[in-house]
RNA sequence: GGGCGCUUAGCUCAGUUGGAAGAGCGUCUGGUUUGCAACCAGAAGGCCGGGGGUUCAAAUCCCCCAGUGUCCA
């Protein structure tokens, strides 16, 4: 069965009809009944610019935004449905996503999922949204956005629990009311386009709306899930009902914005500001004066209507696409050459394009995010760059720091969500030199690179275009222009290559997402009670007694030595690894059977006792907890909590957890922030820690709904990562920090005793780890430390308050003394090689020393440069030793007698045999080395003879 | 998470086919000048990131590790 026709009462009572489109063949619904394409076609223009759809917002910019979403909030408020604050644009709930990319992403997994609730229902929200998918296409394609608000309408229907508050009937008259009624809008330029939508397991029937052209929301009906035994086939997929249904609306706040402004594109309605502000700044005006002739909003309606029918997809040609465009435009009455078009459009797009790159990127920043060279860091770099790069290209001399704070003045009122205004400034100023340095590099490298190439070559290699770009960062455009300020000149990029160079990246990425399934340790356990946790009542019980619900032999490739048996028992205080905590050891006992516990692990609902021996099905056993290790471990892991507080407090609000491990020797706690840490931040983060031991005499643990967490606490509660079930258990340590977390914390912190920072090191650039020792590994670290000291000083002899000094000392003795070695060393060669002795010949003229010396290839390599160095002495050398086998090395002094005279390979060649070797080398300098030391007179010998003495 | 690159003098970087460790800047000494990053002559300064391997011979080729950068998810 496919999916059945929409056919609603809302559209016959507004006289509408059902239509199948002309070109792309879905079914619409339409109240013009002359209409063949369904609005979202090839032919089907923007019937906005110039004159607007939507009257009465004659505002821009931020104005024109608040309005018109307070318009749609406040249509679907009255209409029974809770305003919901936006949730942030990092998605830190989820571990799937890194950025918030729709309003249903608010609600994914668990809301859509059924397993928690939603905050309100049904619901309206506006949310901040940042997709970067057509990154490439902002600012050239007059209506793509990174960043945008989704506004939207949610319901989250239950049938089967009899809670079904709207569906698509009501739907589509909400959407079909505020359109005409609130907004004005004439029926007649709106088309419902039936398409049916899926996506990450779920599809059900949907409706795009089109007005003027120009996709203003999507309806979407999801009830289905994937299920290959289900009904319903979409797309080669087969889908079955769910018991959860929902409607999940889309309705893009800057498209009303555009419809509403009938700019020429989208960017002057939403950023009508930032745009002449850079216009200014570059002298866009100028260039555009040039040609008084030009109609330029005229052309500018005229690409954007263009634009909405051609569709640019990433990659296409820019060479290509320009020469469709002017023809296109010459069709329309406008004539432009190549170099006009060229020369307005391509700082436009430029314009166009920063300040949404600057929205995104304030966004981020503001939500607490770190630039970094990985993750969701690297987004705002990239962003960040791609500012830099454009605000370059445009001549503008504002740094980006300024740009930004512009920006959060004029198009965000001001306003940010966390970070503050001078940590973003802080954060864009490290960004924009890290961008200067990688130019500068970047510059270095090109020249090396070419440095054997033609200064009038006309390309520069494939080969070396994809290094420059991926191990350097340096963009095709960008390689040719320092390329020619190198001096290669007629440098000139290949028609096509950015195209080939997305390709590749394409298909690198696709090579690339091969998944790998793991197999569970222990499976087909859904039958058996989950376990009871003890730890969480009592975090200092150590014993206990239980009854074995299973136990198994198990194998596996990362089981601790001795593992044999995994048992479950109906409850335990053992805590399971989990949330970097690692697990707890001990014993479990009868009174006939002894058995360790090697290692805990939780299996779903289930933990898993690892142990060294066997238990019965339903015997009672006396449960007993390595105490030692479980402390230790409370104490690294309610101190990872201290430390990430007082790292927040101290360094900003962008301090967020990127990973942590707490081990019985140490801890590692990772957390974002933009700067190398310095042993005095580290100073100060360790003695506000200790602080905190001695202030906050409890903690306090509360088990809260998903929902109420989420309200109460917001979203930095999840630093440990995104939660997984409805109910979440969270630490209180005063006001110092809160978060979600499932291990074994202290109930009174003071037990911990002291907390030690030992060090800092960079995990990737924007986090920082910091090792961390507390409690006895605290005092265990000093302890070391102050043997190592001891240690020292008993070799040097000194106290270990003299320690640094002599240490000194001893260094530097010990390099001049080194220097005087090789001193005295070159004395020695140069001893030895004045002649005087039975090794020094001379014939015609040319000296000749054949002479058998101490050590390796370096000392002989010494004693030549003696030798052979003297112009005045034309020599031939040859040394041999019998260091490692046999060495020989034969040298002549160059441009001399001795050269022209003789081949320094020819003769080592001649008498290398003798010591069972081989080498070779340049005519005048030649080396190698054998097997048979004892050779080596022989060697001599031969050479004696080869030269006639 | 995956791909690619880099690590050589205090700093910025060259180093070709594996065969004698280089330049510029800075430092020091001397001279010349005292007018801005001035000029001339000379010198010092190196475990070529660490560890294995191949080879007579490794900065150079191979493997592992560390640090760092970059592109893509």
């Amino acid at each position: 069965m496919a999916m059945a026709p929409i056919d609603l009462a809302v559209f016959h009572d507004n006289g509408y009809i059902r239509k199948q489109c002309r070109v792309t063949n879905l079914w619409f619904w339409t109240a013009d009944h002359n209409r063949e394409t369904c609005g979202d076609t090839s032919e089907d223009e923007y019937t906005f610019i110039g004159s607007p759809l939507i009257s009465g917002y004659s505002m821009r910019g931020k104005a024109l935004k608040d309005a018109m979403r307070e318009a749609f909030l406040g249509f679907f408020e009255d209409r029974e449905h809770a305003r919901i604050e936006p949730y942030p644009i990092l998605a830190r709930w989820r571990d799937d996503i890194h950025l918030t990319i729709a309003s249903i992403a608010d609600f994914q997994p668990h809301v859509t999922s059924g397993l928690v609730e939603p905050p309100a229902n049904p619901l309206t929200i506006s949310q901040p949204c940042i997709r970067l998918t057509d990154v490439d296409a902002v600012g050239r394609s007059g209506r793509h956005l990174t960043t945008f608000e989704m506004m939207a309408h949610h319901v989250f229907n239950r049938p089967d629990e009899g809670r079904m508050y709207y569906w698509m009937e009501e739907c589509v008259k909400y959407c079909h009311e505020m359109f005409t009624d609130t907004f004005g809008i004439d029926a007649k330029e709106i088309t419902y386009v039936e398409n049916p939508w899926c996506g990450g397991g779920n599809a059900g029937p949907a409706v795009e709306v089109i007005v003027g052209g120009l996709e203003l929301a999507t309806l979407v009906f999801m009830n289905l899930e994937e299920d290959e035994a289900g009904d319903v086939e979409i797309k080669g997929d087969r889908y079955r009902e769910m018991p959860l249904q929902i409607i999940d609306t889309g309705y893009g706040l800057e498209r009303f914005c555009w419809a509403a402004a009938g700019t020429p594109t989208i960017y002057e309605a939403i950023y009508p500001d930032t745009v002449s502000w850079l216009k200014q700044l570059s002298g866009f005006d100028d260039v555009a004066n040039q040609w008084p002739e030009l109609e330029l909003d005229k052309i500018l309606g005229e690409m954007s209507r263009l634009n909405g029918i051609m569709n640019i997809e990433a990659g296409v040609d820019g060479d290509e696409l320009r020469a469709i465009f002017i023809s296109r435009l010459a069709e329309r009455g406008i004539d432009i050459t190549e170099q006009q078009f060229t020369s307005i459009t391509d700082p436009l797009a430029r314009i166009y394009a920063i300040p949404d790159h600057l929205h995104a990127l304030c966004n981020m920043l503001g939500d607490g995010l770190v630039p970094s060279n990985a993750k969701a860091g690297y987004l705002a770099r990239m962003l960040a760059r791609r500012t830099l790069r454009m605000r370059d290209e445009l001549g503008i001399d504002v740094s980006l720091a300024e740009l930004a704070m512009h920006h959060v003045e004029v198009n965000l009122g001001g306003k940010i969500m966390k970070q503050t205004h001078d940590g973003i400034a802080t954060i864009l100023k490290l960004e924009e030199a890290k961008y200067s340095e990688m130019l500068r590099k970047g510059e270095q490298v090109i020249k090396t690179m070419l440095s054997n190439v033609d200064k009038q070559a006309s390309e520069i290699a494939d080969e070396l275009l994809f290094s420059l770009n991926d191990s350097h960062g340096i963009a095709p455009e960008m390689a040719i222009s320092l390329a020619k300020q190198a001096g290669w000149e007629n440098m000139t990029l290949r028609t096509g290559f950015t195209a080939e160079l997305a390709e590749r990246h394409a298909k690198m990425a696709k090579d690339a997402a091969k998944e790998t399934s793991k197999n569970e340790l222990i499976s087909g356990l859904d039958n058996l009670p989950p376990t009871n946790p003890l730890y969480y009542d009592d975090v200092y019980q150590f014993k206990f007694d239980a009854s074995v619900l299973y136990c198994s032999d198990i194998t596996g490739d990362d089981l601790p030595e001795g593992v044999t048996h995994g048992v479950i028992l109906d409850r335990t205080c053992f805590y399971p690894e989990g949330g970097g905590q690692e697990p707890d050891f001990g014993t479990l006992s009868t009174d006939s059977v002894h058995c360790r516990v090697l290692d805990t692990r939780k299996i779903g609902q289930h933990i898993v006792h690892l142990t060294d021996g066997a238990l019965n099905n339903g015997d009672v056993v006396h449960g007993n907890l390595n105490w030692n290790r479980r402390k230790q471990l409370m104490d690294h892991h309610t101190s990872v909590h201290i430390v990430g507080g007082a790292a927040r407090k101290i360094l900003g609000p962008h301090i967020y957890q990127a990973g942590a491990n707490k081990a019985v020797d140490s801890a590692r706690l990772d957390i974002t922030h933009y700067n190398r840490l310095s042993r005095q931040d580290l100073d100060a983060i360790e003695k506000m820690a200790n602080e905190v031991l001695v202030q906050v005499p409890k903690t306090e643990k509360t088990i809260l709904n998903r929902k109420d967490a989420d309200r109460k606490h917001g979203f930095d509660l999840y630093q440990g990562g995104a939660p997984k079930g409805d109910t979440i258990r969270i630490l209180r340590i005063s006001d110092h920090d809160i978060q979600a977390c499932g291990g074994t914390h202290h109930d009174e912190i003071g037990q911990i005793g002291s907390i030690r920072l030992v060090r800092s090191t960079a995990v990737q650039d924007g986090v920082e780890r910091l090792h961390i020792v507390a409690g006895q590994a605290a005092l265990d670290y000093a302890r070391d430390q102050d043997g190592l000291l001891r240690q020292t000083g008993d070799v040097f002899g000194v106290n270990i308050n003299d320690v640094p000094r002599t240490a000194e000392r001893f260094f530097n003795e010990w390099k001049d003394q080194r220097k005087r070695i090789e001193q005295l060393e070159a004395e020695i060669v140069r001893l030895r090689t004045s002649g005087g002795d039975d090794s020094s010949f001379t014939k015609d003229g040319v000296r000749i020393v054949i002479m058998e010396a101490d050590g390796g290839l370096k000392n002989m390599s010494k004693m030549l440069k003696e030798l052979t160095l003297d112009d005045e002495k034309p020599t031939l050398a040859i040394l041999g030793s019998k260091d490692g086998g046999g060495k020989l090395m034969v040298a002549t002094t160059e441009n001399s007698l001795a050269s022209e005279r003789y081949n320094s390979v020819e003769i080592l060649q001649a008498i290398i045999s003798h010591i069972s070797g081989g080498g070779g080398g340049r005519p005048t300098f030649a080396q190698g080395g054998g097997s048979n030391p004892d050779g080596l007179e022989n060697s001599f010998s031969a050479a004696k003879d080869l030269l006639g003495l």
